[in-house]
DNA sequence: AACTATTTATAAGA
DNA sequence: TTCTTATAAATAGTT
């Protein structure tokens, strides 16, 4: 209000923020002023300029002091209110928002009946079932591929482990070198292993490693 | 600022005065916030309705208790500069009132020049002094009237109570009756007094009241 | 501090 | 409470 209209954000010019400041603390003096009167209500007004001067309003019924005792016991009711109806609150929302996951768990688990569901709901629920089936087959293929190729790599550390017990007895007993494929290692394994049980305990780090893969394999069956 | 102005007093109507409070607390509100962003001050609003209602308008640079807390450090020091102050202005006004007082009684007393004084302050001066002299006059007149009055009452008060006095005399002693007028009554009261003063003692109310009447007549002589 | 063209607030009514 | 609108009040820019 005034010959041009200005913009709400901090006026800059030292002086005209001043008058600015001038004028229109005696404008909301007087509102508080009227507002007391009008309204029969307790009023305090307390402003301090950027300067640091200090100006006041305090309706005639109270003083700063009065309305400031009141202010305080008000606002903690308040908290304590707000504390309460904000857990009321939450709780409510709570119990909604699984009220509704229970009724989706429902339809996507088939226990709940799909009567009712809209047909877009009923697209969607299609695409997020062929969606996931497609991932849920991916992660089974890579979790096959990486564990057969763990398998791989232990069998491997196995065959090497084989070689190098084969080769002692053989330096140790004298026996002949045997120089057969892999197969034939494994295929013998079992079978050899009490041969020489006598002679070596197993590599702890071997025997875990073998469990390991044991258990991975029961996975994927 | 409406459809029509409004006088600033109690609105009595229980529903216009709750409207109307509603209306303007936004309004101090809106105006609070303008004044803290457009000056850079800081503003404390705290509001009760008559219903005991609480709202409020604290700039975010700050919070309720570190505005009163200010407030109470700078009136505390405010209390004291203008206590200080304040005494200073009014001893000088004293002392100027003092000094005007003196000039004027010394005018009026004659112990100071009339030099410099105005025509106007001359012609008031002599009006006062006239109406004074005529007060003066009236008073002494009605005074004299009102005692003179008295007197008189007293004397005559005083010629019943000789009568009486004569005549129980006269029934006593068998002595003839005097028929003489009021002077001669008079002159012969205190020389006759000692005459029957062993047979009757005075009325004390005539006594003062004769007293009385001696020192109104020394007054006015 | 005063003036005044404008903007803003708001009283009354719906 | 909220909206509208005629009018009162506040005030921005100017002197």
């Amino acid at each position: 209000m005034g010959r041009g209209k200005i913009e709400i954000k901090k006026i800059e010019n030292m002086t005209r923020r001043q008058v600015t400041y001038s004028k229109r603390r005696t404008g909301i003096m007087k509102k508080a002023r009227e507002l007391t009167v009008l309204c029969d209500a307790e009023v305090s007004l307390i402003m301090f300029s950027c300067t640091g001067k200090l100006t006041e309003y305090t309706s005639p019924s109270t003083t700063p002091k009065k309305v400031y005792d009141q202010y305080q016991r008000v606002t903690r009711i308040n908290l304590w209110k707000s504390h309460y109806e904000k857990l009321q609150e939450s709780l409510k929302q709570q119990k909604e928002v699984n009220m509704k996951l229970h009724k989706e768990i429902g339809q996507r688990t088939g226990k709940e009946s799909l009567d009712g569901v809209s047909f877009e709901k009923l697209h969607g629920l299609e695409q997020d079932l062929d969606g996931l089936l497609k991932v849920v087959r991916e992660r089974k293929y890579r979790v096959i591929a990486t564990q057969t190729e763990t398998s791989k790599k232990k069998l491997k550390n196995k065959q090497e482990a084989h070689k190098r017990l084969v080769r002692e007895i053989e330096a140790r007993s004298e026996v002949a070198y045997y120089g057969g494929d892999f197969e034939s290692i494994m295929a013998m394994s079992n079978g050899g292993a009490h041969l020489f049980s006598y002679h070596l305990q197993p590599n702890p780090q071997e025997v875990e490693a073998h469990g390991a893969c044991d258990f991975h394999l029961a996975q994927l069956s």
